[in-house]
DNA sequence: GCAAATAGTTGCATACTGCAACTTTAATTC
DNA sequence: GAATTAAAGTTGCAGTATGCAACTATTTGC
């Protein structure tokens, strides 16, 4: 178990290295945001918040700089006029694709010297992984 | 791949979030400080900032505010008087030792609707692809 | 011995974070 | 249907984190 604490370390640790290197001109955690949206359609500014567990505070300014940078919209929703709905300009969509294609590249380049069968295993035990995860409570 | 990318996020996701509801008192960067510093033998300050992809300066301050609360002690190094030595003290040590086990239980605790099979493979693939991201160089 | 390199610290200037308090709109309650 | 309560967002702090530049102190290389 001692070594599953070092795994788990160093699998966060270089996970979050490769967001950073691959979300050039916007930190990680506004990367996470315009992902987030993308996952959504048109969702509220709660709705993406919560998802992330973010502070609304803290998610409401950040917000206000991709709005600046041009990588988002607020659009007031007319059922609700409480509500903002968050959607990607197209400068945004184009960026969320970049970065994806940049995290995908180094998790192929990391992975390549494996066989298919390794690789598989890999990412379906990620993904069953990060589903579980998902689950936990609080 | 598309699949692959929302698993990459959710469960850098997720693991930061077991990593920080684990390090009461702390904050994610401390822990992660901690542990690193426990994986060593009295490891100098670049050791333990170049391990972690820490800016020295940020790190430095960071240890400053480890060593206040004495969960760490800067010690000179005799035969290089430029080098300071980190070392835990025994609460370091045993906080290090609290979070391991809360990370731990909250990881079987997710695993635990698996089968040994299924969590062992999922374990095997975790250590796996945690080596393979340590070889991304820069 | 002196120039260059290395370890670490400090001075800014900027950004991130979260609680409290606020505004605006919607839902509830009587 | 007015009054209370709740919900969505925003802003005011106050504390913390971050990183570049510049600094001190030591060591290494020539």
């Amino acid at each position: 178990m001692e070594r599953n604490i070092s795994t788990f370390h160093s699998l966060a640790k270089n996970l979050n290295k490769i967001h950073k290197t691959s979300c050039e001109g916007v930190t990680v955690v506004q990367s996470s945001i315009l992902h987030e949206i993308s996952l959504h359609d048109n969702p509220s500014m709660q709705t993406v918040a919560n998802a992330l567990g973010m502070d609304i505070t803290t998610f409401s300014r950040q917000i206000g700089t991709l709005e600046k940078i041009k990588l988002i919209k607020r659009i007031p929703y007319s059922k609700d006029r409480r509500i903002l709905l968050l959607t990607l300009t197209e400068t945004g969509q184009n960026l969320v694709g970049e970065i994806n294609n940049h995290i995908g590249a180094t998790m192929e380049a990391s992975l390549s010297s494996m066989n298919d069968f390794e690789r598989e295993t890999v990412m379906r035990s990620m993904h069953l992984l990060s589903e579980k995860l998902k689950s936990i409570e609080k």
